[in-house]
DNA sequence: CGCACGTGGTTTTTT
DNA sequence: ACCACGTGCG
């Protein structure tokens, strides 16, 4: 069983598998095997009998993932994994809090609050308290609360220097007495309410600590700080600087040393594209040092992409500092050169694009294989306009979610106050939705009395008379005729009982259209719940709510469908295709102007094109065009910067090379490009001088000093193939050390 | 109450 | 260019 398990694992990942029960580090590159590591890794340890089931938990950012590990695990163990821990920091948390709801301080069927239902929260408090939203626009006052508890930090715990900040600290600190007397939680309350527990509580700290032995955690480059601190409570781990209570901390830290999990981190520094949000690499240098890791395994054998894809990623990104360090390598030969196109507009791209699809489809290449990337999601635009004129089928990623559609959203909210009287949030969206006479004045009339006697909006409507107590009748028939009934006639009765049905069936004329297919999601809403009936041990009201806030989205068809996929470079982390077009390399667009702005924002776009081009398998097209329609005004760009960190070996211009661009004179449509001498790279140095490559192997011996363009001075410590193939080890002065391909790298005998 | 029109904003995203 | 949101009028 065991050796089945590890067969087919190369050593690096047959070592990070079957590590002792420690603290580990595992670096894995992209296409390195990660998913399959991590959930091998558990099978492992279960398999061996180093833990029950019940010792494990394992972490992951997505319900994608998550699902990923679970069918994964599945297939590999003949067990069943009840009692198994798996799934996103956010899933895992609510069920912490849910079981011990009455130590979290939280009713038992609290609702959470998506980032939509938190921002009308934040508005309608800073109407009550008469903040005036130009000076303080709700959003930003938004991403400061979530960003301050992702923190770890409560209002009271902010650090607020300028009355601007005092002032968005007092937002802060009403904003969660609101959700505490509506019995609310947003996406980071949820990890802050569950550290909070374990942090204060220390009976049930001691007992999750005892439970889980093995933590596993996915994308661990993506944690934020807040994230790191569970898990190291969970662990065990004594609590060193940061988080605040300074009561608990010497508490936490001489309680916990008898008993640290073994923390199982899979990660790629390389990868850490979410800075914007929170995410902390730092996580990953702190990780080695707090839990003492001994075993930092690098998984660098890439199992998906063609040499010379995985030679431009390599040469990319060692033009970043501070990385942990890894070099991709693959058994497979270079394959084709990255196809490098100039087009005249953004339409012209777009055009070339859809040339190469026909080309590429005639070839007898699936669409479903075929990614087309781009940095901003405006972007889609001007090639989906193409696409459909050449009758290419596409999906585009990213678009509205099922569970975050108006009409969804208005049903659920009447089962959320069918649940939760409390939640003020539900009751505005849906009092007078449809429409039942219940003006803006009567609404302000009960949020008046609500105030007047510090009770919920729900209790003010229940004592108020006319329409608003229809609606309160209303709800209490809605809740006493489906309280016996299973949830998928829950929701069919509430559908139809609510008018929700009867209001979009009403619609006339050019909403006719959208009311019909607000209808077909409403139905799909019953065949949802019909099948997290079917799938959920607890098949209540408050479970499914739950399920709807959590797992928003990934409820599209279309899987089946022979289509393109057309995505941001973020949502394509994790994803591969057979062909990838790197679309709008342009300054300012890729890498994009606003990161130039923050710190190590460019290298975080850097980080952005690895991921991107590791994407690919087989072919890789990147194209920029000349100028592009951006906010309505046609504006011009120079090829990215990112275009001439590659090798100019590994590139193919299918468009003439124009080597230089001296600002406007080159961005004449049609006219024939000059070549004339070579562009300046970032440093300054030299890029693209056709370099004399040696053909015969003899010069390159271990020993020999060489020069290359990016790493600088250096000396060959090893040879390795020969021909196409031949790669040579060089440690470089400046660089450190790498393995290069001949064929490619541009080195001069010094 | 609902529609028409004006205004501002426009990197990336999961939960 | 395009979309989301808010205000004012019929």
């Amino acid at each position: 069983m065991n050796s089945s398990l590890l067969s087919g694992l190369n050593p690096e990942q047959r070592a990070a598998v079957e590590l002792p029960a420690q603290s580990a580090l595992i670096l894995a590159g992209a296409g390195s095997g990660k998913t399959r590591v991590l959930t091998t890794r558990i099978a492992y340890l279960i398999s061996t009998g180093a833990v029950s089931p019940h010792g494990i938990l394992a972490v992951t950012f997505t319900n994608k993932a998550a699902k990923e590990m679970v069918t994964r695990l599945s297939a590999m163990l003949p067990i069943n994994m009840r009692g198994m821990w798996i799934g996103t920091f956010h899933g895992l948390c609510n069920r912490m809090l849910r079981a011990h709801h009455r130590e979290a301080n939280l009713p038992q069927t609290f609702q959470i609050l998506d980032s939509g239902d938190q921002l009308s929260a934040i508005k309608r408090l800073m109407k009550a308290m008469n903040v005036d939203d130009e000076k303080f626009p709700p959003r930003e006052v938004q991403s400061f609360i979530s960003s301050s508890k992702e923190q770890g930090l409560r209002a009271s715990e902010v650090e607020a220097y300028d009355p601007y900040t005092r002032r968005k600290v007092e937002i802060f600190a009403e904003y969660d007495t609101q959700c505490q007397r509506e019995g609310v939680v947003d996406f980071s309350e949820l990890l802050l309410r569950c550290y909070e527990l374990l942090s204060r509580n220390a009976a049930l700290r001691e007992h999750y600590q005892e439970r889980f032995k093995h933590i596993l955690v996915d994308e661990f480059q993506d944690t934020n700080k807040l994230q790191y601190q569970w898990l190291k409570l969970l662990a065990g781990i004594p609590l060193s600087n940061s988080l605040p209570q300074a009561g608990e901390r010497t508490n936490v830290s001489l309680r916990d040393h008898s008993s640290t999990s073994a923390l199982f981190a899979v990660g790629d520094d390389d990868q850490s594209i979410y800075a914007f949000r929170g995410a902390n690499v730092g996580n990953m240098q702190a990780l080695t040092r707090d839990f003492h890791v001994e075993n930092v395994i690098k998984l660098e054998q890439n199992y998906r992409s063609h040499g010379n894809i995985l030679e431009a990623a390599n040469v990319l990104i060692s033009n970043n500092r501070n990385r942990l360090g890894k070099n991709l390598w693959t058994s497979e030969n270079g394959g084709e050169q990255l196809r490098v196109y100039e087009a005249a507009t953004d339409v012209d791209e777009a055009a070339f694009i859809v040339d190469e699809i026909k080309q590429l489809k005639s070839e007898g290449i699936n669409l479903r294989e075929i990614a087309l990337l781009y940095r901003s999601n405006a972007q889609s635009r001007v090639l989906e306009h193409a696409l459909v004129s050449a009758g290419l089928s596409y999906r585009v990623y990213g678009g509205l979610r099922f569970f975050e559609r108006q009409e969804i959203k208005h049903a659920l909210a009447y089962l959320r106050l069918m649940e939760n009287t409390d939640d003020d949030n539900a009751l505005l969206r849906i009092i007078n939705f449809p429409t039942r006479g219940i003006g803006a004045r009567s609404i302000e009339q009960l949020q008046e009395a609500a105030k007047m006697n510090s009770t919920t909006l729900w209790d003010a409507a229940a004592r108020a008379g006319g329409k608003v107590s229809a609606f309160v009748a209303l709800i209490e028939s809605l809740r006493s005729a489906t309280r016996e009934l299973p949830l998928p006639e829950i929701m069919d009765h509430v559908l139809h009982h609510s008018g929700l049905v009867a209001h979009y069936q009403n619609e006339t004329g050019v909403k006719k259209r959208e009311a019909e297919e607000r209808l077909e999601n409403l139905n799909e809403l019953v065949n949802a719940a019909t099948l997290f009936v079917h799938e959920n041990e607890d098949d209540s009201l408050t479970s499914f709510l739950t399920h709807a806030s959590l797992e928003a989205g990934e409820h599209q068809a279309g899987d089946q469908d022979d289509a393109l996929h057309l995505m941001t470079v973020h949502s394509a982390k994790g994803l591969e295709f057979h062909t990838v077009f790197i679309t709008g390399l342009e300054e300012g667009l890729f890498p994009h102007q606003n990161s130039q702005r923050e710190d190590g924002g460019l290298d975080e776009e850097r980080r952005l094109m690895y991921v991107a081009i590791t994407r690919a398998r087989r072919r890789l097209y990147l194209s920029f065009a000349q100028s592009r329609m951006l906010h309505g005004q046609v504006s011009y760009g120079m090829a990215s910067s990112f275009l001439r960190e590659l090798p100019e070996g590994l590139l193919h211009w299918i468009t003439p090379r124009v080597t230089q661009r001296n600002s406007f004179a080159s961005f004449g449509y049609s006219a024939p490009f000059t070549p004339s001498s070579p562009p300046v790279s970032v440093e300054g140095v030299q890029n693209s001088a056709p370099v004399q490559r040696a053909s015969s192997g003899s010069v390159w011996r271990i020993g020999q000093r060489v020069f290359h363009q990016k790493f600088g001075e250096g000396v060959i410590t090893g040879v390795e193939g020969s021909g196409a193939d031949a790669r040579v080890q060089v440690n470089f002065k400046r660089a450190g050390s790498k393995w290069l391909a001949l064929e490619y790298a541009k080195l001069t005998a010094v």
